[in-house]
DNA sequence: AAGCGTTTTTATCATTTGTCAATGTTTTCC
DNA sequence: GGAAAACATTGACAAATGATAAAAACGCTT
């Protein structure tokens, strides 16, 4: 799975232990077991990764790339809910912890570099090692900040001045990502994105 | 704090044993080095449990009650995030966890019999007390389910369709609540709710 | 029961956003 | 490099929702 023996001289688990050394301070044989339970996966653009209504398998730690979660609603728009760029994690989370079928899908929006992770593996990690449940309920605790700002500028913002906010806080979204995604994570059409940006 | 010296005769703190027992499986000694962390407190209906731009001490169990969580945005209105019934713990989940100034009110609903715990007092007991971190993930995992839930119900519905999916889901809310703490929940306004009931 | 404040409903009009269709632009792929 | 597909823009119109104001219903107090 890696490019030799040792995970730790391929580029894309440096950028892995990179993350945990920033952030976690994983020592290196921590590293080591965590490494070990990781795949390398370089995917294409639009790759799907997890498909809606199937039971998650597996958590992705983005190395290169950029990854978005999304459901397809009655009327067959495609809503996305969370879009990840470099050194994050990336599943259904819903379905990933509670293994029931998910509402979401997965997918790259760029060729992407990941590493891929079970679940079992992932929660023997955290049950096990401390560090890694740290990470895991820091993770939590983040995707929860990021759910309460979307939700709030959804209930409170009109089109214009969410994509005003998205621009300020997420630019990265704004700045590699075509129309079409961005106006699936703002909630509206394309077409509406288009006039808001000829508006200005 | 309590009626008298022991927590478990007290029928507020009996309410809070059950839910742990029920879903947790705490032990009766667990149960008491839990309970002394905590203290009774009723509020009459309208009390600002915590302020917005403050930091988040205190996190509430629902005895009996409603609990809601609020934003106040430019104009001046108030977006519902979050509103809780019995049995569940309610706070600025995000100033409580960071220890940062937050982003929104804290408010009963309704009179309420709440037991509260100061923040140090919740992650001494998360870190030390593995039965009760695993409530602490739980909740942490329930709440981005109850995330997702809502974004989706912004991103892809209409005020009308998210009225009727909120009927099924939490229909206690349309039941126990004002019209106006409806609307500010579903992201409208109330004569926008008026039209919606009226339309059936 | 009367009166007062609050909440809910109804009506009218303005604004925002969606829908559909046409056209122009960019990307992909052979 | 050129054809086909995907994406982006624009326009005309429709539908959903907001803003404002007024009337009706409800609940509480005396």
């Amino acid at each position: 799975m890696t490019k030799n023996g040792d995970p730790l001289l391929d580029e894309n688990f440096l950028t892995l232990n990179q993350f945990l050394a920033n952030h976690y301070s994983f020592s290196v044989q921590d590293s080591h077991l965590v490494f070990n339970k990781f795949q390398f996966l370089e995917a294409k653009k639009n790759t799907l990764l997890h498909r809606q209504h199937e039971v998650c398998e597996y958590a992705y730690f983005i190395c290169q790339g950029c990854v978005r979660t999304f459901f397809t609603n009655r009327k067959g728009e495609e809503n996305t809910r969370y879009i990840a760029f470099e050194n994050n994690f990336v599943s259904a989370f819903s379905s990933f912890i509670t293994q029931t079928p998910s509402l979401e899908n997965v997918q790259t929006l760029e060729n992407s570099k990941l590493l891929k992770i079970k679940q079992s593996d992932f929660f023997h990690l955290v049950n096990s090692h401390p560090t890694f449940s740290k990470l895991y309920v820091h993770s939590l605790e983040q995707a929860q900040v990021i759910s309460t700002w979307r939700l709030e500028t959804m209930l409170s913002m009109t089109a214009k001045e969410r994509y005003r906010d998205l621009l300020e806080r997420m630019p990265q979204i704004i700045l590699r990502l075509s129309n079409k995604q961005i106006a699936s994570f703002l909630g509206i059409t394309q077409e509406s994105l288009s006039r808001l940006k000829a508006q200005k």
